[in-house]
DNA sequence: CGCCCTGTTGACAAAGGTCAACTAGCGTGG
DNA sequence: CCACGCTAGTTGACCTTTGTCAACAGGGCG
């Protein structure tokens, strides 16, 4: 919306890029990203494809989008990433991207492979390094709470029983109307969805625990 | 729910702590973070408040909301953060906290003020340094957008309305229908929303942009 | 033993999604 | 250069889902 009055940083050279400044380009270093282009709607990165390589934006806007399991193709946006911004950086900590990007314009990006980037980053024990690590964990464990988002309150419900009880997130108690606000919905509305579930036979409920009763049908009722 | 039967890492000395290790406890490192108790229910950090502290978890859980306004004391639950993870990292991007952590359960945290992480994670030009201050700041700007899930579509629209013309996010033309979809509705949603801000007379809309017509009236419409 | 807090259930209202028809703007090709 | 057709956005009618308000019930704690 509204035109572009503000000019935004391009970062077209080496030497201005926070990037290359890092890698020590001026100073001898080289930088491991390499440049590349995509056209205006191609895509950069397949939500669920193997996590190769880290792309930082150079110039143009990104979308990011999460499918969960919807067809329509910008069904779940989930954030624009322009100039500046590291893509694909969960490659650091996991095997698959947890999202798809697409050019929203014409961009310039620049990449690198996983291995690249680990070296540039320096020694795994730096404390950088580890909070970044932990940072970046910590991102890939809330995406998916945030698709959530998306969807009928049981899905909603369901999705989360069956990613939180292998995480055992909660360890133990957290109060249900806690739990309503992270989903999104109001305490009688996950009550509801709950007995639905129940109902369905998917999970047994009390007052004070959720027990998996049909894994194969709370996929189903997530959706998945 | 379900009462936990997987045990939690807990941390509870520097030595198998990973920030421990990585300020190089146990090979004559002294580690900047210290050790703070909170009972449950207890406030860690408050929304707003000036972001002094770094916390990190120990042991226990922690729940961040965001008030958005709301008076209910856990509306707009964002994340649990449980041992391992950091909590008010964003003192090392902005002044003041974007979120309220309470203690779920009775929590060990570990804390050490913004300038003591500073000097611990080391050069500020190191790349791992460089790669976390961007994922921070783009995290930072992703926050306040999620929070805007909660709210009716106007509210939504005006606040994105509003601190997104500022950033001038979208480079001008972020198709509609991918807003919407940010935005967490249907373009027929936005549509509407848009409308009814017009017809009150805070913006202008046409079918390419948006313009600001009356801030004060925006801001009232977000419910700031 | 009784109170209080948390969660559950029901009835109702309202917000937003869905489906369908329509229009503006833009690019393409004759 | 104009006309056509396509896509994105808009508007309206309707219906589903969820939030709201209120009454109620199970469990824990004093």
């Amino acid at each position: 919306m509204q035109r572009a009055s503000i000019e935004h940083p391009k970062f077209q050279s080496c030497f201005s890029c926070p990037v290359g400044r890092a890698a020590g380009v001026g100073q001898g270093g080289r930088c491991v990203f390499v440049d590349r282009h995509r056209g205006r709607s191609e895509y950069v990165y397949i939500e669920g494809e193997a996590a190769e390589h880290v792309w930082f934006v150079k110039r143009g806007q990104v979308v990011l989008t999460q499918s969960a399991g919807d067809t329509n193709r910008d069904a779940g946006a989930r954030a624009i990433r322009g100039p500046g911004a590291f893509l694909g950086l969960e490659a650091l900590v996991r095997h698959t991207y947890l999202d798809t990007a697409r050019a929203l314009t014409d961009v310039t990006l620049c990449g690198a492979a996983r291995a690249d980037v680990d070296a540039w980053l320096g020694p795994s024990e730096a404390p950088a390094r580890a909070a970044l690590q932990q940072v970046l964990l910590t991102m890939c464990g809330d995406i998916p709470r945030g698709a959530s988002a998306d969807g009928s309150s049981v899905v909603r419900v369901a999705r989360w029983i069956l990613d939180d009880s292998p995480t055992a997130q909660n360890g133990g108690s957290v109060p249900r109307h806690v739990v309503a606000n992270l989903l999104g919905m109001v305490p009688e509305t996950l009550s509801r969805a709950l007995a639905q579930l129940a109902r369905s036979g998917a999970i047994q409920v009390t007052r004070q625990e959720v027990k998996i009763r049909n894994p194969q049908a709370l996929r189903a009722a997530a959706g998945l």
